[in-house]
DNA sequence: GGCTGGCCCTGTACGC
DNA sequence: TGCGTACAGGGCCAGC
């Protein structure tokens, strides 16, 4: 069991790096030679006025006087770690971009199975990034209605949960939270389709597992570490997830796991029937 | 344009 | 103990 770092990940991470990174310059970079980290190197020369975040991408905002400003944008994929340090280990095997900011000290992202992406873009022109590009709603905003979710999971005849993971009817949610907010809105993750009032009550699940990644400060199976280097304590507050062959909280029968479109997938027979 | 399946990638677990 | 294999899974891409 992995975790990977999904929207309440992201976002600790973000309002860790926030603080450190804005208002500093980039003097110099470097990066692992693959076409999924060489972009790093654009971003020197540039200050950062902000770090942001849309569903899983990090987003961090760049400025050298000219126009169009640029954003650079980065996806943590399944085991990428943003760490600010006082140097950086080119040595070291995982490394796989780093940006000297003014003062000395060293950003630095390693990604053990290299599954992140760092892109730079003329800031808001994500055509290239796809999955950013068709981005659906942030699930904590109050664009993110029932109603919408509907709409979009209606325009499909997937898997609801692969729906879900496409990231187009909201943004962030990856295989943790797909499962508990599944499993708190009581639907099976194998459905094609989704009444109005229950893609009500699946939004609200999504918001209520999102917020208890949030406030716990993250989900860490394994690899998922903040900036600080901290833990994420949401492991101990999953009813679903990585949980096959327990009791199931509601109902107490035995959660089962089975693959959904190749993700590993848990749930309850008996509450979330289908 | 939507969907499916394969691929990337490496640490870990497990069987022999 | 050491080796080989399966598995984990987010996002991209080719093919249908």
């Amino acid at each position: 069991m992995r975790p990977v770092p999904e929207l309440p990940e992201v976002e600790t991470i973000r309002a860790q790096l926030e603080p450190r990174l804005a208002g500093r310059s980039i003097t110099e970079a470097g990066s692992h030679p693959s076409a999924k980290f060489a972009p790093a190197m654009d971003a020197i020369g540039h200050d950062i006025s902000s770090v942001s975040r849309r569903g899983k991408y990090l987003i961090v905002a760049l400025d050298d006087g000219r126009d169009p400003r640029c954003e650079l944008v980065i996806h943590l994929g399944m085991t990428g770690r943003l760490s600010i340090a006082a140097d950086v280990d080119a040595r070291h095997p995982h490394l796989r971009a780093w940006w000297r900011l003014d003062g000395g000290d060293v950003l630095t992202f390693h990604d053990i199975r290299r599954f992140g992406r760092i892109h730079v873009v003329d800031a808001g022109r994500y055509e290239t990034i796809a999955t950013l590009h068709r981005l659906g709603p942030e699930p904590l905003n109050d664009g993110f209605t029932g109603d919408g979710l509907w709409r979009a999971l209606s325009a499909s005849r997937r898997c609801v949960k692969t729906q879900l993971l496409s990231q187009r009817p909201v943004a962030g949610v990856g295989n943790i939270y797909a499962d508990e907010a599944l499993w708190l809105a009581q639907i099976n993750p194998a459905v094609r389709y989704v009444s109005k009032p229950r893609a009500a009550r699946l939004a609200e699940a999504i918001r209520t597992a999102l917020t208890s990644g949030l406030r716990h400060g993250g989900t860490t199976l394994r690899d998922y570490a903040a900036v600080d280097g901290s833990s994420g304590r949401n492991q101990h507050h999953l009813h679903c997830y990585g949980r096959a062959g327990e009791p199931c909280e509601r109902c107490g029968t035995e959660l089962r796991r089975r693959i959904i479109d190749a993700r590993g997938t848990t749930w309850c027979p008996t509450c979330q029937r289908r």
